[in-house]
DNA sequence: AAGAACTTCAACCGCCAACGT
DNA sequence: GACGTTGGCGGTTGAAGTTCT
């Protein structure tokens, strides 16, 4: 069900809004939009209230999780350097999989990331491939022919990253999709709601580049204190925030058609 | 060209700790 | 102290993309 539809649900007939099966798999652009506005608004703290002002129809984890994952400003995109690689195999051996602990050693790079490259990297070691992704290249190099192989190669290397860097996201994740098939990247989805900002003193470049919004630390938006209050009056908030929804929708639905080719 | 095999990674689930009431 | 809620964490899954045959 589309945001939208969901918003003027709960508008409508809050019941049935309330009963209706909760949203989940691949993430829309224009829910990552609408999203990316309410947290701009609220600040990366109560999850559930957020998904549920938002009208997104996603539980408060699921918000949360692309965010954190995927949506948050100060992620880094591609594949991990060398540098990263090595530290990642480093920390692993300190810590084990204490993954958002390695996180926040790597800048830029999620837990779920790190994991994931963890467990590529063991399944390849399982299967004899490669003893360490640092240490030594594959040992065959028809077994991992895959541009996208965990070889340290440089030129391999580069041939994801750099696409990443540029903004012009390679067609492989799920949700990279999302904005590739459209045409756009996030980075211009970001550059949209910088332009069509119009809620709030904070520059949206200030919170995109995290001078705003630090990642893993609260928010210290005068907007967010302003609205302190309002987090304890729940009930009367999503009232109130559910219209406000509307209007993001709206915001929103604009970002994209700009982005329309 | 087509299908199989492989790889990547987004997203979900369950558990648990922290916090507030 | 008991209980409920929220959010964080680690494990796992499956869809989609890529490469191989």
């Amino acid at each position: 069900m589309a945001p939208a539809t969901a918003t003027t649900m709960t508008k409508m007939m809050p019941e049935a809004a309330a009963v209706a099966a909760t949203r989940k798999g691949p993430w829309t652009e224009h829910e990552d939009l609408q999203l990316v506005w309410f947290v701009r608004l609220f600040g990366e703290r109560r999850w559930d209230f957020l998904a549920e002002v938002s009208g997104l129809n996603r539980t408060g984890k699921s918000c949360r999780l692309r965010w954190v994952n995927y949506l948050h400003p100060g992620l880094k995109r591609g594949r991990m350097t060398p540098q990263e690689e090595r530290l990642v195999l480093e920390l692993h051996d300190k810590w084990g999989n204490r993954w958002s602990r390695i996180a926040r050693k790597l800048p830029g790079r999620t837990d779920n990331e790190i994991k994931n490259y963890w467990r590529t990297l063991m399944r390849k070691k399982a299967q004899g491939r490669s003893g360490s992704v640092v240490s030594s290249p594959p040992s065959s190099p028809s077994s991992a022919s895959s541009n996208v192989s965990s070889s340290i190669d440089g030129s391999q290397l580069d041939l994801t990253a750099t696409k990443y860097a540029t903004g012009s996201n390679i067609p492989t994740g799920n949700s990279l999709d999302l904005s590739e098939v459209k045409g756009y990247t996030m980075d211009q989805i970001w550059n949209e709601i910088a332009a069509s900002e119009s809620v709030g003193d904070l520059s949206f470049e200030d919170y995109k580049d995290g001078s705003a919004c630090i990642m893993g630390g609260p928010m210290a938006s005068p907007l967010w204190e302003d609205c302190e209050s309002l987090w304890r009056t729940h009930t009367e908030d999503v009232r109130m925030m559910t219209s406000m929804s509307d209007l993001v929708d709206s915001n929103c639905k604009q970002s994209i058609d700009s982005l329309e080719p």
